[in-house]
DNA sequence: ATTTCACCTTGACCTAGATCAAGCAGCGCG
DNA sequence: CGCGCTGCTTGATCTAGGTCAAGGTGAAAT
C-alpha cells in the first residue's frame, strides 16, 4: 500500500502522530485500512469489538449513544484531522466501543490497529505523553459537557454553542450539520432549538439565514449565559 | 519524613503506584505532603493552580462543579485508596483544577507533585500505560454519566444507583453520604430523591432503614430501567 | 428532659421543555 | 410543471421534576 503524500502530511499534524519518526510511522501504517463511507453509513456500532482507533481524513462523523427507547444523544461531532476512539485502546479485556460512529457527510476514516500502535507507544514515552495530553483534554471536555447538561438550561446551551463556534474573528456561525443533529448534540429537541433561535432572533440578538447565523450582539448573549 | 508502612502498602495497591520500584516510589514521595481535612473543609477549589494530584488515604471527598447561581453538581465521590486529579497533569499550560474538592468526611489526602511524577513517567512506560488505563476508565465513566443525564429519567438514575452500589452479593445498599449529597450526585433535588425512594418503597420494591436500603425485588427494579 | 439544629419527608403549586399535530418552504424528480 | 420528499417552524397541550413552604424525626448539647 502506498500513501497519498498530502494525507500523510495532514496525519502528521495530528498530535498522536506528530512525534513519530519515519520508521514508527511506517509501522503504524502497516496494517492501516481506509474506510470510505457515505452520509448515513455506520463506521462501527456501539458494542462492536474495538481493535482499531481512527483518524478522520475527510467528511464528518457523529459519535453517539442510543437509549433503550431508541433516542440518540450525540457525544461528539468529529471533524477532519481528528482522531477518535483512541482511549478504548486502554480499556479492560473486553474491548468494546461504548459509542456508535456514523458518517453524517461522505468521507474517509483511517483505521489503525490498536495492538500495533501500542507497540509504538511502548517504545516512545513522548508519544505516550501526547496521548495522555489528548485524553486529558477529552476528559476536560466531558466534564464541561456534564456541567452544561446539569447546570444550564436549554437556551444557555444554545447560546454557548453559538458563542463557541464563531468563525475566526467574525460574529458568524456556520452550522456544519442539520439542525436536528445540532439539537441531538445539545440534548434538546429540534422544536425547542427552533423556538430558542426564533426567540433570540425576535430579541434582535441574532439573525439566521439558513445554515448561517449572525450574532448581532455577542455581548448581550454572553451576559444572558453568565447570570 | 518517614512513612507509615501500612499506608505505603495501601498506596502500592493503587494502580498508579503499583508498578514503581523502590527508588521510584521514594522519588514520588520525596515532596509529598499529607493534607488532613475535616468534613466540610476544601482541599482545593475550582480554578486553583493545579500542581499536585492526590491519593485519598482516609475519609471521603466530593469533586464538584458550581453553577453561576451557586448550585453544585457532584461529579464524583472519591473513596479511600483512589487517586484523583491526575489527568490535569497533562492539561495545557495554565494548569487549573476544573472541579472543586471538599472533604465530606474527616480524612487525609496525600498530595503528589505533578512535575516529580512526570519525571517518573518519563522513564517508565509501564506506569504511563497504567495511567492511560486509568484515564480511559474515567473517560468511560463520564460517557456513562452523560448517557444517564440525557437518556434517563430521575427515577431511572436512582434505580441504577441502587443496583450498582449493592454490597457484595447481598441486595443491600449502604449510603455513604447524606441523601442531599446523593441527590447532588444524581443531579436531582433532595425532594425528588425522597419522593422517588418513597414511591419505590410503596410499590414494595425496596425498604429503607435510615442509610440502609434493602432491595426487595432487584429483578423488578432492573426491568423498570431496561424498558 | 428539653431545646436545638440538621436532615429528611410531604404537600401544593409552577415552569421548562417534551410531545403531538399541523402547516410550510425548498428541492430533486418523473 | 406538479408531486412528494425531508427538514424546519409554529401552535396547543402535557408532564417530570423543580420550587416553596410546612411539618416531622433523631442525635447531640444544655
Amino acid at each position: 500500500m502506498d500513501w497519498d503524500e498530502t494525507s500523510i502530511a495532514r496525519l502528521r499534524q495530528s498530535s498522536l502522530f506528530a512525534g513519530l519518526d519515519d520508521r514508527q510511522l511506517e509501522q503504524a501504517l502497516a496494517n492501516t485500512r481506509i474506510r470510505k463511507g457515505k452520509s448515513g453509513e455506520a463506521l462501527f456500532a456501539q458494542g462492536d469489538v474495538a481493535d482499531h482507533f481512527f483518524w478522520l481524513r475527510s467528511g464528518l462523523i457523529k459519535l453517539y449513544r442510543l437509549s433503550a427507547s431508541g433516542e440518540e444523544k450525540i457525544i461528539e461531532i468529529v471533524k477532519p484531522g481528528q482522531t477518535f476512539a483512541e482511549a478504548i485502546m486502554f480499556a479492560g479485556k473486553p474491548h468494546n466501543y461504548h459509542v456508535g460512529a456514523t458518517f453524517i457527510e461522505d468521507g474517509e476514516a483511517w483505521a489503525f490497529s490498536n495492538s500495533d500502535f501500542k507497540e509504538i507507544l511502548a517504545e516512545s514515552v513522548e508519544t505516550c505523553f501526547r496521548l495522555m495530553t489528548n485524553m486529558s483534554q477529552r476528559l476536560h471536555k466531558h466534564i464541561n459537557e456534564i456541567d452544561r447538561l446539569t447546570l444550564q438550561t436549554a437556551a444557555d446551551r444554545v447560546i454557548n454553542y453559538l458563542l463557541q463556534n464563531r468563525l475566526e474573528g467574525g460574529d458568524e456561525v456556520r452550522l456544519l450539520t442539520s439542525k436536528q443533529t445540532l439539537a441531538a448534540h445539545l440534548s434538546i429537541k429540534p422544536e425547542t432549538l427552533s423556538r430558542t433561535l426564533g426567540k433570540l432572533a425576535k430579541e434582535g440578538l441574532i439573525r439566521t439565514e439558513g445554515h448561517r447565523i449572525l450574532l448581532l450582539d455577542a455581548d448581550a448573549l454572553r451576559r444572558k449565559v453568565e447570570i
